[in-house]
DNA sequence: CGTATGGTTGATACCCGTCAACCGGTGTGG
DNA sequence: CCACACCGGTTGACGGGTATCAACCATACG
């Protein structure tokens, strides 16, 4: 764990050497709106206080930490989110790529925010709560963004619940790699082909399972020659396949819950 | 389900033929900002289309309606929101109550709307999406009011996913019934007994559970002293016993996950 | 009075949590 | 260099919590 971080990722065509920004961002396509043309980047910019690379294991922010006053993108890398609950069990509420957005919900300052871990190697942009609110406040454009940023992080915030309460283990799982499949792809990596960045435990955590049951589900979908597994590289080798699991197909006599 | 529909609820003073308004409305502290006085309302009035009355069991809004520019408060009267999946169960998004939003994620027009139905008689703001942006465009303390609208929203779904990642049926349980309890309070209720607008199946629905499981629960409550349950009307006998039981304190060997 | 809906309760099956042992890889210290 | 601990992952045995299915009752509504 104590190689050195790698460099600040830069978009395709970027000198090597250049200083890290919105513009030369690898990441721009996926947090900033697309119809901003590259010249009209400096309002974002202006909010990022500064830009750091995480080790693995590393805190983006700790739980109950004073500062609720700033929110975080990933430029690259993966991290986690999770909180403790009343007996000291971590609880991961969420897993995030490059792009995504940390620290949303506290713009509301109404609940005690939880902690969030670099799971790999990041690199951030770290942006000020009071700059955002007041870029929001003094252009149009920027306060119609955050909104649609609040509103799509809402939504992805349903799907997750969704995710929780349908039925069965191997539906959860499979809806999860789907999900993840998806947003290496977008990313443009290959849907069919990724690396986890998270342990079975920590997927355990998220779905509400255990480790073990991460582990015989996999072995299941291997045996369906839907996946092939190892370690933590994942190949998806039959995707309507694991779809119908995501749906339910592999019920024995009859779906739980639908 | 004859009875002809309750007038729209008034805040206590205003006379009882009053037209209705945000001034004269007894949820205005629930959906609009506290500190602004009321002879500042209009900018609120403005976004409200219309205002008008639903029996139980009409729809707010059906899946895939065509029309996503619209948002509503619920005035006075209960709610849920529901999706359909792949085979046509209904799946229970969430309960709302006077004060609350329902369409908010549809600002991101990122994800297909569910349904919302009346679970009693429901008095509601229709609110034109087009004017609330605009509005929220114009003015500084309405967008920063829609921001914090929406963030707490995030917040809210987050605590709801938390509730389903919980282990055990009874702690999710109690817990809802718990949240349940602080929202009647809220609204000036008795905290200790309510009577629940929804049916032990779409209890059941919205936490993961079943209407057989929602009912043995309840009997374990009753028998523990920490509820009398008595119908859909419930009251709270011991605070403290419930929310041991929200801790997972009832788990005969080893809690599961908290 | 007949039907439909919601609620309760029992018997049974089974999914998945729990506990445990074991293995491989990695870092650490002797 | 090897021994050791530790962590992550796999796999098995076992038990318990819930779903499932069913019958039955109460209530509301035609």
């Amino acid at each position: 764990m104590n190689r050195p971080p790698s460099p600040i990722s830069l978009a395709p065509g970027a000198p090597a050497n250049a200083k890290p920004s919105c513009a030369n961002c690898a990441a721009r396509r996926l947090c900033l709106p697309s119809h901003v043309p590259l010249e009209d980047y400096g309002v974002f910019e202006r909010m990022v206080q500064r830009r750091y690379q995480l080790l693995r294991g590393e805190h983006l922010y700790q739980m109950n930490e004073p500062v609720h006053d700033r929110l975080y993108v990933l430029r690259s890398g993966h991290s986690k989110t999770y909180h403790l609950d009343s007996d000291g069990q971590q609880r991961v509420t969420g897993f995030q790529m490059s792009g995504e957005f940390l620290g949303l919900d506290a713009i509301g300052l109404r609940q005690q925010r939880g902690a969030a871990l670099a799971l790999t190697d990041c690199e951030v942009c770290e942006i000020s709560h009071r700059r955002l609110q007041q870029a929001a406040d003094q252009s149009v454009p920027v306060g119609a963004w955050l909104r649609t940023l609040l509103s799509k992080e809402l939504s992805r915030q349903q799907n997750a619940t969704q995710l929780l309460r349908g039925g069965r283990a191997e539906q959860k799982f499979a809806i999860f790699l789907l999900r993840l499949s998806w947003c290496f792809a977008e990313r443009g990596g290959m849907p069919d082909s990724f690396h986890l960045p998270m342990t079975r435990q920590e997927i355990g955590d998220y779905l509400g399972l255990t480790a073990a049951t991460i582990s015989r589900l996999l072995l299941q979908l291997k045996r369906a020659a839907c996946v092939d597994a190892c370690g933590r590289d994942i190949v998806v080798l039959d995707h309507a396949g694991l779809t119908a699991f995501a749906h339910g197909a592999a019920a024995p006599a009859q779906r739980q819950r639908a």
